[in-house]
Parts: C-alpha cells; sequence; structure tokens
DNA sequence: ACAAAAGCTGACCGATCGGTCAGGATTTCC
DNA sequence: GGAAATCCTGACCGATCGGTCAGCTTTTGT
C-alpha cells in the first residue's frame, strides 16, 4: 500500500494526455451526444476499452475537458483594479484571448458546442464561477466610466463583444477559412486581427493609449 | 391526372413546417451526429416514420434546413454601393443582424454547429456564395476609407466583427442568460445591445452619424 | 360511387451506441 | 523471484441509431 504521490505514472499521463487531446477534438466537432467513444479512441489511436478503462464513462471524460477549460479562462485578467490604465487592460484582455483562441481552439470549440447544447453540464455550477469573474470586471469598467477613462457604455454588453469577437476566430475558424480562401489562420492573421480588434473597441468605447505613437 | 400546382397540399405543407421547425432545433442543439430522428419526431409530435415519409432521409432534412438559413442571410444589405451613407449601411447591418439572431435564432444556431463540424455539408459549394457577399461589401468599406468616411480598417475583419458580435447573442444566449441571471433575453435586451453595437463599433471605425442628435 | 393518390404507422433490419467483464500481459515494489 | 498493482483488450450486453416496407386509412378527382 501506500506511496502514489509524486513520481505520479508516466503510462496513465500519457495516455490521458492522448485521449484528452483526442476527445476535445470530437467532442467540439460533434458535440457530446454526436461524438462516440469509438471515434475518440480512433483518433487516439487506442482500443475503445482502453479509452473507458482510463476515463470511467464518456459523462466524466466531457466534464474533465469542460473543467479544464473553464479552469484555463479563469485564469485571465486575474488581477485588475480600478487604478489599472483601461487602454492596457482591455488591449490585455483582448490579446490573451485571442491568444487562447490560437493556441487552444478545440477548448474553445468544446465550450462553444456545450453552449449551443443549452449547458447541461454548465448549468448552475460552473456559470457561478463566470459570474463572479463578470461582476467583478464590469464593476471596475463603470469605475472608469465614472472617471471619464472610457464612455459609458454597457460593461456587460462590453465583455461579450470581446468575448464574441476573439472567440470567433476560434469557433468559426473553418468560416474565415472559407470565406477568405486561405488554408488555414495563422500567425499573422491573429496578429493582424487582434491589432483591428484592439483599435476599433478602445476607440469605441472612448478609451486613449497613454503613449500615441502616431501624434 | 395533373394539377399539382397552385393549391399544393395544405396537409404536406403543415407537417413539414412542424418538422423544420423541430429539427431546427434538435440540430442546432446536438449537431447533425448528435441529432436523432426519434427526437425530431418526438418534438415535433409525430411517429419516425411520418418524419421520414416526409422528408426523406436524416441528410436531405439537414441540407433543407441549412439552404433556408442561408437564404435569409443572403437577404440581408442586398444592395450597397459606395454613394451610400456609410453610417446608415453599417447600422442597418448590425440592426437587421441582430433582429435575425433575436426573430430566428435557431437558425443561427444551426449555422455555428454546421461550422463547427469542420463545415462538412456548406464546404464549396455554398461558401462560394458567402464569398460573394462578403468581398462585394469589402470593396464598399475599401472606398468609403479612400473617401475619408471611415478609417482604413481591414474590411473582412470588421464583416466577421459584426458577424460574430450579433451572432453571439442567438448562439450563445444561453450563457448571456446564466452569467446575467435573467430568464431569457428579451426585446429590450436586444435593443439596448443593438444600440451598444451600433455606438462602438461605428465609432472604433471612424465613421460619423450625419444627424448628431445629442448635440 | 369508386379508383387513385396521398397520408400514415408498427414491425423490422443491420449497424453502432456506451458500458461491462473476465482474464491475460506488463510493470512495480520488496 | 514473486506477489501486487497496473495496464490492456476482445467478446459481449441491451439500447438506440437511420432507414425500409407492407399494408392500413384518409383525401382527392371525376
Amino acid at each position: 500500500m501506500g506511496n502514489h504521490n509524486l513520481p505520479e505514472a508516466t503510462v496513465r499521463e500519457r495516455n490521458e494526455q492522448r485521449i484528452f487531446d483526442a476527445a476535445e477534438s470530437v467532442f467540439a466537432r460533434h458535440g457530446y451526444r454526436g461524438a462516440s467513444i469509438q471515434a475518440i479512441a480512433s483518433a487516439a489511436g487506442i482500443p475503445k476499452s482502453n479509452v473507458l478503462y482510463y476515463v470511467g464513462s464518456k459523462r466524466r471524460l466531457y466534464i474533465t475537458l469542460l473543467e479544464r477549460t473553464m479552469w484555463r479562462w479563469n485564469e485571465m485578467l486575474s488581477d485588475v483594479s480600478a487604478d489599472d490604465d483601461p487602454a492596457e487592460v482591455l488591449e490585455a484582455f483582448i490579446r490573451s484571448k485571442m491568444r487562447l483562441s490560437q493556441t487552444h481552439p478545440q477548448s474553445s470549440r468544446l465550450f462553444a458546442s456545450e453552449i449551443l447544447q443549452g449547458a447541461p453540464f454548465l448549468k448552475e455550477s460552473l456559470f457561478g464561477t463566470m459570474r463572479e469573474w463578470v461582476e467583478s470586471r464590469t464593476q471596475v469598467f463603470r469605475e472608469w466610466a465614472e472617471r471619464g477613462l472610457m464612455d459609458p457604455v454597457d460593461p456587460v454588453w462590453l465583455i461579450f463583444l470581446i468575448w464574441s469577437a476573439t472567440q470567433h476566430y476560434a469557433d468559426f475558424e473553418t468560416q474565415i477559412v472559407g470565406i477568405t480562401q486561405r488554408e488555414a489562420l495563422d500567425a499573422e492573421d491573429f496578429r493582424s486581427a487582434s491589432d483591428f480588434l484592439c483599435q476599433v473597441i478602445l476607440k469605441g468605447c472612448g478609451v486613449r493609449r497613454r503613449d500615441a505613437s502616431t501624434l
């Protein structure tokens, strides 16, 4: 009995990672119901029985992936106060959210799929965390508006605007690629899109950068 | 034999409509693979066999719904020229897209689901139509920028910004409702969100309204 | 009135679904 | 070296999948 702590089986870790990656992709593509364990197993190059041996059940696997995604997002803008510079904070928000769309597109799509399904697994439990996140930021935005640092826009709509615009580059990449006849979105696309969003949204909210480089 | 033209069976029309409505909802929620004909039949209050009698197959039903959605969107901003007022056109675009999110949320979600799946049914055929739509509008935006009527922003990113921000209120309604603790989005929510988007996006692109009502 | 057309449905098909399990292979630990 | 723990898998389970079909009822056209 006993020491199942520090080194923690490299075999399990390796296989779980392969399963998680494959599952995230399949769940994102086909939703919870449309994803089959067989498809996940094939994508991971592992027999179906072995997948179930590691993850227990489809439901547990799905919830694990959802929680992993929520965790990544809650790390964003973890500390913001009304004394920070609005331009810097908004720009950091937009750029870090875009970076998530670029580096973890499957996570973003998995979340989108869950929401489209009516959020049956998130519903109350995890929306609470997001609600706190949103409320604390809206307070800061309101404070900035009172100090005249930005226009008095609805802070909730502003957060959803940034959320949707950045999310779009992960969730709807297929559409963007299809319409613009690219092969895929590359780093330069994400850079120019981030620049565009920062410019338009900051200006649209009446937020001025401290250092106006062009003037 | 013969006159199967004008009055056109009211029975078939009525049942097809019930099936289409139910199917749009189920496909939007669970994706193509995750949606079952039995679930659609139950939602429509019709036996499974009868659903198949009318629509032929799951594939055909799905494609029919997709085409219906694309049709609605292609009707938007059907005629725009560089001589029109940028503020009026952009505002009309935002508001009409928001109205679609409000009145046909299931259509929007169905499209989102199709894109998340990698657009297996749209792919080349229907992306072509959207590409033409986008290209003709980007030309107008570029013309406006040259005339100094708006900032020289990337027209493609601008279209996707408006697309994503408006689409969000249909596709992610569950998230918005869950976070803001509403029961559902009502007409007033859509009005204030539309106002917000018009204000921020127009200002963000350097587009001035002709009649500044508040000054 | 009556045949033709359209509407309708339960029973059924092979395939696949999520999940279980017995039991063999391999690794770990003393 | 050998027991214990972990890893692995093919066979199998009942349920559900999309789709077919024979045969019934209802509506339509004349």
